[in-house]
Formats: C-alpha cells, sequence, structure tokens
DNA sequence: TGTTTACTACGAAACTTTTCGTTGACATTA
DNA sequence: TAATGTCAACGAAAAGTTTCGTAGTAAACA
C-alpha cells in the first residue's frame, strides 16, 4: 500500500537543486537565504530537507567544517536530462518531437533559441550520418 | 504546514489522463483494466482517484447512465503545454531552448523528427515577423 | 571559565498521495 | 421476489513530503 521510492527529486528538493547549482558547493545557511527569497523557508526546513537528499544520493556532504557544504551529486546536465527522460515516456509517450513543439509554443523562443536549435539539428544530423 | 495545494496531476494521476487521452472518454472499469495491464492496479484504486480528480476538476464525470463515464476535462494539447511551462519554469529557468537541446539528446531523434522540428522553426520565425 | 551563538541531529506534526475494504444502491435474472 | 453482480461513495491505512520545535554539541568570545 505504498508508492514506489523514486529517486525523482521532488519540488522542494529540486528548487534546492537549483540553488546548489547556481552557487556552487554551499552551506546550509547559504541555501536557506537563497530559498527564503523566493519563498519564506525556515532554517531547519532546508537543513532537514538536504539531511534527505543526502540519504537518496542526490547531494553528497563535506563534514569537514563545522558547517557542513552540500553539493549537487549528479551535474546539472544529467539531473535535467534525466527528468526529461521520465517527462518524455511519461507524458509525451517518447516522442521527442511532440515535447519540442510543446517547448517552443509554451513560451516565444528568441531568435537566438531559434538559431542555436537550428545548429543543434545540423549538428545531430552529421552525427548521425556518421553514425550509419 | 503544509504545501500548497496545485493542479498539477500526479504520477498516477498522470496515468490516468494518458489512458483517457488514448481511449476517449472511459468507465471506471475500462480505465482500470487499461491500468492493469501496465501495472496492477485494484478497481476501487482506479474509482478513487478518478474521484479525486473529479474534485479538482482534472475530469469530467457524465452521470446518465450508472457506469459514470470519465474524460479529461482539458485537451492533451493543453495539459502537456502547462506542465512543459511548469517544467520550463522550475528546471530549465525558462529557457526553451535548453529544454529543446535536452529532449533531443535525451532520446535519438529520428530525421523525420528533425525534419518536422524545423519546419516549426520556420513557422515560428514567420509569425515573429509578423507580430512586429 | 562560563555564556552566547551557530550548527547538526532527531522526532514529530500537518498534509498529500496511493491503495484498498466495506457498505449501500441499483439492475439483471433465476 | 430473492440471489447475484456491478457500481459509486465513504473512510481509513500506509507511505511520502514538507515543515518546524527541541536538544545536544562544538566554536567563539567576554
Amino acid at each position: 500500500m505504498s508508492r514506489p521510492r523514486s529517486n525523482k527529486p521532488t519540488d522542494a528538493e529540486l528548487s534546492i537543486l537549483k540553488v546548489l547549482w547556481e552557487k556552487g558547493p554551499s552551506t546550509v545557511r547559504d541555501v536557506q537565504e537563497a530559498l527564503n527569497v523566493t519563498r519564506k523557508t525556515g532554517y531547519t526546513t532546508a537543513l532537514k530537507l538536504l539531511q534527505i537528499m543526502a540519504d537518496k544520493g542526490l547531494v553528497d556532504r563535506d563534514e569537514t567544517s563545522r558547517a557542513h557544504v552540500y553539493r549537487p551529486s549528479s551535474s546539472e546536465t544529467e539531473t535535467q536530462q534525466q527528468i526529461v527522460g521520465d517527462l518524455l515516456d511519461r507524458v509525451f509517450g517518447g516522442s521527442a518531437a511532440k515535447l519540442v513543439l510543446h517547448s517552443l509554443s509554451s513560451q516565444q523562443a528568441t531568435p537566438e533559441d531559434i538559431q542555436q536549435i537550428r545548429e543543434m539539428l545540423a549538428k545531430m544530423e552529421q552525427e548521425q550520418a556518421g553514425n550509419v
């Protein structure tokens, strides 16, 4: 009578990861202050979340100094990759094109975005041609 | 001491929406049987979820016949749009290009996908040119 | 040395999600 | 009409998420 324990970060955990990605390895206090800007968050709340995330393996902890220093155990890119892959399966039936379509239309892409995506597509085509 | 009640579908709710999108308006029994294929799911479990989703407004219920018929209250496209928009904010800092990048690399896009995306980009550029 | 301060650990409260057992209503049929 | 089966409603159990209060410990400082 339970849910399977997934290692996908929850919403609160994700907001902590965002802080760590942006600010680099941080103490609980650092994280708490950053969270507090967007959403009132107590110190022990941030601490508890970081402890749970350490248990799950979402973050690594450096206990050398008294104020432990936390850092993400996976890179921003890896984690985002995993989240997108999960979304692809769960919502879009594995169709990357469909997800891309929605990404673009849900938010106006700037001309720079469009250019960047074009380049990416070209690179992918080249790689595919080389792989066959 | 609680989370803000969001109307974003949970994982279990999402799997039900997928069934409804695919099969169209369905009874509890229909949904339960579809869920049961991928993941053992009892009848009352499916029922309860559908009732909660009806409360939340995620699905509409037709009570005319004895076996109530449920249908999604929003289209597949709208819901996917909303989920992607949420993800964009929460994970990618609003950068659609970044999300697209990950979508593509997390799963090999087929040449057809690439073509489709190219067309979409072209159309977006046209629209932007017209809008200014 | 004793007090204050900052930190982690622990535990629990409030709430959500997911699951299922039980009940009562209604219809079909023997 | 009585038995059987299907259905929605209700309630509650189990696990997960999020929040915070309290306690203990170590460092800094008067």
